[in-house]
Order: structure tokens, then sequence, then C-alpha cells
DNA sequence: CATAGAACTTATAACGTTACAAATATTAGA
DNA sequence: TCTAATATTTGTAACGTTATAAGTTCTATG
């Protein structure tokens, strides 16, 4: 009677195969075996060759939980992603960017939500109190940001979206929103608008300093009038820029251009003119930054002036591997240019 | 001349505090250390007390590593997020949800995103294969999803938001898509529209069916003819459905009302049907599913049905606990009902 | 006072990996 | 052929935790 063999193609897999599977298999020690996995030079190359290919058919996967018990390496990058940051793709095209740098490091890309109205230093605390991750990038970086502090005191790696001014680097990819300012009050006066108005962010975003001063510079330069409405930011909720912009646009100097560096807030004064009786490309026009055309797109009196958020998920990425890599090197600080002629959809695929 | 002892207060800790320094501050062994720490009844009461305080004070945390790799239990539960969910706060709505069930349970939240245009089994088998969470949560699903069936094959927790058609059971929620279409037809007739169009997901996903369902039922039952896009979807780019609203509204048998299961379907619809020349309001209504009121607050036209994201967090994680807690326990399976009194903004808060 | 049982504590081993030091095999040179 | 150097492999221990089984101490009872 022939002996029956236990089914091979299971996919209810005996055990999961580890190291010690193909040390058994290959007659080699686990510490070889590891060593080759990791391609130790001092592994004679065959050995290396023939470990790793039993691996790939065994399909054998390194234990992360004892890797990292191990090495004290979580070998996983956070990216702490803030619910303001999610209108139209920017969480979703900074997490591409990020992904695609960290493709082939060996580093997972965990994404960490930052609540609504939360503490911005919870998520911070509790990645580095819980070894979550070997570094962290978030945004809505602060003048004095209580988590550069923190995590510089540590000396953990990570990477801000947005400058701060402490005296001390530290690593950071910005878009140069001063320059974006200034442009746009530009533009607003070659469509012949006067009475310029910009929403700024909360001032305490470090990125409320370069707008003011880029549209400041202008407005000064070009001997026109402030419009900087008080009690609306970029974080307020869209209903109320929208009963702001109705009340506004009835008055006798509402203002004739805006200056929206958020797609909400811009949705939100347009409907409130509309609601006024006031049409863009008539009464008023706007530049709107944003990290797609979406918009511009879809009305032709929207001025956009990109900003690639991708690009910069792939900086952020780029600059925090350099820091993590070299803890005593310079620190990667990177400023990206408003972008006019902004990059196809193509690229903001995966 | 008095001994300068070290500094207490130092940011610099000397090492993480682990069991180990418990025991040797208590004098019990790092076993009793480690089942006091877990509430067992076997140790007496006044040591679990003591054990506890102590770990406090020292600012003890387990290291998950250690735990996961003596355990296997990962103590995650990761959330699929997909970037078409990502308009106007729907995945922070979401995450939100899912971390208020998963508060003190012991659970990591743990957001993995899904590329735009990726294969939606890559994260799946990404996370079963690295043993990076104990249970799923995903979304768009559709009625034989590849996902559920790998998952189900390996008995691997999960909740789904969506239906399958598949034969067998698993846990979900889902939202009364069906209820919500048919009603919508009912509340544009009420204002006096009789050419009413809906906006479908693509139609490999399961709430294209209850979506086409609810509608056509309501279209019968009125008497009326079904207008239905071709080529345009809940999924396609703005600009595109905006050039198809924009050429449609010239046509004589123009839709005068718009069923949008999706707040930029209705952006765009709205955008290109002003660029011909017509308002909503006058010329058009639409009712709108959304997670939040934002869009009928700025505009009085729109009608806003909304399906309540957080709440189906909660019930995503109330129902994946369930299934992990009890593997051969029956499914728990949600369907959420349309909401026409939307909860209160603060409701959305952290 | 002995003893069974309860109440509580502990030693040992293991999860899968890698750093380190040590051992063995191979090669080149004399 | 022997030796020294080099190339390659291996054994041991450890990361921090917990399951198991085995201990110890205490208490109540006859």
């Amino acid at each position: 009677m022939p002996i029956r063999k236990p089914p091979i193609s299971s996919t209810h897999a005996a055990t999961k195969p580890t190291q010690k599977t193909i040390a058994e298999m290959t007659g080699l020690a686990v510490t070889t075996v590891s060593r080759a996995l990791q391609g130790d030079e001092k592994i004679a190359q065959a050995t290396r060759r023939r470990v790793r290919k039993i691996a790939e058919e065994i399909g054998y996967v390194p234990d992360r939980a004892a890797q990292r018990l191990r090495t004290g390496k979580t070998k996983v990058i956070s990216l702490i992603l803030d619910p303001h940051n999610e209108i139209l793709g920017f969480g979703n095209s900074l997490i591409t960017g990020v992904a695609h740098t960290l493709a082939g490091t060996g580093y997972h890309l965990n994404v960490t939500p930052q609540f609504l109205g939360g503490d911005p230093m919870e998520p911070v605390e509790y990645i580095v109190r819980n070894q979550l991750a070997d570094g962290i990038i978030f945004s809505r970086t602060r003048p004095f940001d209580e988590r550069v502090r923190f995590l510089r005191e540590r000396s953990f790696p990570f990477t801000s979206h947005g400058r701060t001014e402490f005296g001390y680097q530290h690593a950071f990819v910005d878009y140069d929103n001063e320059k974006f300012a200034y442009e746009s009050v530009l533009r607003l006066m070659q469509k012949g608008r006067r009475r310029i108005c910009i929403i700024l962010p909360p001032d305490h975003f470090t990125f409320y300093q370069h707008l003011n001063y880029g549209y400041m510079r202008a407005i000064r330069q070009e001997g026109l009038q402030s419009h900087i409405p008080e009690g609306i930011s970029l974080d307020s909720g869209m209903p109320e820029v929208f009963e702001w912009a109705r009340t506004i646009a009835e008055t006798t100097d509402a203002p004739d251009g805006f200056i929206c560096p958020g797609e909400t807030s811009f949705l939100a004064i347009a409907n409130g003119y509309r609601q006024a009786g006031k049409e863009r490309g008539v009464d008023f026009d706007a530049v709107v930054k944003s990290s797609s055309q979406t918009l511009s797109q879809i009305d032709p009196h929207i001025d956009n002036i990109g900003e690639d958020i991708r690009q910069a998920g792939i900086l952020l990425g780029t600059n925090l591997l350099k820091t993590m890599q070299q803890p005593d090197g310079p620190f990667e600080q990177t400023i990206q240019d408003p972008d006019i002629s902004f990059p196809s959809l193509d690229s903001f695929q995966n």
C-alpha cells in the first residue's frame, strides 16, 4: 500500500516558515541563514544565493516582531495626518509620495490619525512612548513647535512639513508660501482687482507668517490696502466662511479678489458671494492653492497655483531617511517652489 | 561637601524600564510582575496593586514587540482607507469612529493606505503576510469580493463596510443605499422634478446594485423615465463629470434632478450646469449623500441625506472586536438607516 | 500537630531574530 | 607538506514577554 503523503499545496500551511526552517532544509546554521538573508559579504556568494532562493520558494517572511525585539528597530515610518489635510486628496498624495520613497527600503509606512481638535503632541508622544516607529513625519508646523522640541530632545528622527523658528536646525520640507501669496496678489492685480483679500491659517502656524509676509510685501509694493478678515481662517468651517462671505459681499468695499491657500475656503466664499448675487469672473476673482488641478478644471475662473504634495511626500521621506542614516549629518531642508505649470495627473498615480 | 546626585528629571533616562526593573524593585519574580500586570486573579490583590503602582510611577510601558513575539498577537487593527473616500472628512470620521471603539481595549489603530488605482488585494495580502494586524476593516466592498474570500479562507478576522453576495456570512456594516436612492427620487419629485438622474458608482461595487434597485423601484413606481449616464460614475474625475454635465445641460431633455451619492459629483455637476447657464434651485435640484452637513450649509438648494460615517466606524470596530472575541460566534451585521435629521457637528469631535 | 488543600509565587522555556565571539574549512606561500 | 592567513560557518546569548508546570507558603480541619 503506497504511503499517503500529506498534501503539500495546502493553504492551511502547517506552520509559518522561519529561518530555522531554511536552516533545516539547507543544513546550515540559523545564524548563517540570517546573515545570508541580510546579504552579509562574509557569507559565500553561493550560500547567499541558495538561501535566498529557498526562502523565496517557501515564502519565508521575516518576523517583524522578532526583528524588532532583537534590533530595537521597528522599520516603520509614521506619518501623522491631520484631518484638515484631507480635502481633495491631500492626504493621499502625501501618503503616495512617502510610500514611493520608502518602497524597497524595508521601511513600512504607518499612517497615524491626528484627531480633530486633539492635542498635536498626543500622537507624537504615543509613537515615541510605545516605540511605534523609527521616524516621524508631521505637518502643520508651528514656529516653536512642541513636537520639534520633544523629538529633538530625544534625538528621535523626524521631518516636518513646514519650518520652525527655533535657533537650532532640523529636517523639513516646506512650500514657499511667501512667494505664493506675493504672486497671487500680482495675478489678481493683472485682472484688475484692487481690493484683494487673503484667507490666512490660524496665526500659530508658521505658514501664517509666510503667507502674511508675501501678501503684505505685494500689497505695500503696489500701494494697495490689505484685507485680512478677522475671525475667519483657513481652518474655519465652510458654513462659517460662507456666512462671512455673504455678509461682506454686500458691503461697499467688498473684496474683489481672494487668495485662498485652501480649496474649502474658496468653495465657501464663492457660494457666499453668489448668494449675494455676485459672480466669479465678473465681480471677483480668486487664486487657489491646490495640490490638484481639479477645481480649476471645473471652473475656468479659478486661478490655480500648484503645491505638489506628492513631491512633498517624496522629499519628506527622503529627508527623513537621510536623517536616520546619518544622525550627526546635516539636516535636510527643502523648500518647494510654487508651480504654475502643474504636473499632469498621471504623475499622481501610484 | 554634599554629594551631588545625578539629575533625576533627565530626559535621557538611563534605560527603558521593563518588567525586570519592576521585579528588582519589588523583589518579585518577573513572572509575578507579568501576571500582576495582566490582572491575574491568582496573584494577591495587594501584589497586583503594588506592581501596578510602581509600573505607573516609573513609566513602564510593555514592549509590544516582545508581547507580539510571545503571544503572536499584534494588538493592532488595520483600517484600509481608499483615496476615493477622502473628500470632506470621510476618512477622518471613519478613523475617529473606529478609534473611539478601540479606546481602552488595548488595540492600536493602524491606517493602511490603499493607493489610487492599486489592487485592493495588495494591502490585505500585505497585512496578512507580514502579520501587521489581528483584524482588518475595509470598504468599497464588491459582491464577490476577493478580500472577503481571502480572509475567510484564512479565518482572518475582518469587517467590511458594505455587503457581499457570497453564500456564506461575514461581519459587515452597510448603509441602506437602496432606501437612500428611493427616498431621493421621492424628494426630487416633491420639488416638481421629473427627469431624475442618478450618478452610480462603478458597477463592480455592491452598493451600485443597491442604489440602482432603490432608484429603479422609485422610478417605476412613479412612472418616470430613468436617467443613468453612461461612462460617468462616482469615481469619475471631477473635470470629466463637469464636461459631461455641461454637455447634457444643453440638451432638450436635460435632467432636472440629480441624485449624488458623493459630494464631488455634485460639485462637478453644479458647475457644469452653471456653465451652461442653468441654476440650481431654479433649473434643477439635487440630493446629496454626505457624512457632513457642510455642503447643504453653504447652499440652501442642496438637499442632504446623511450617512453617519463616524457611527459606521464605531459599528465596524464593535463588530470586528466581537468577531475576534468569538471566532465561532455569529457574524455581526449592521445596516445603517439613512438619516435626515443629521447629528450635530459636535458629535463629530473626537 | 500533621495534612490536605487553597493561595500565592516562581523557575524554566520559548517565541524568531541577530550581535558577538569562536570555530572550522580553504587557500596561498614557503 | 606544513603554516599562516583568509574565507566561511557556527554556537551562544540575548532582546522582553508570557504559558506551563512546579514550587512555596499559608490556612483550616481532623
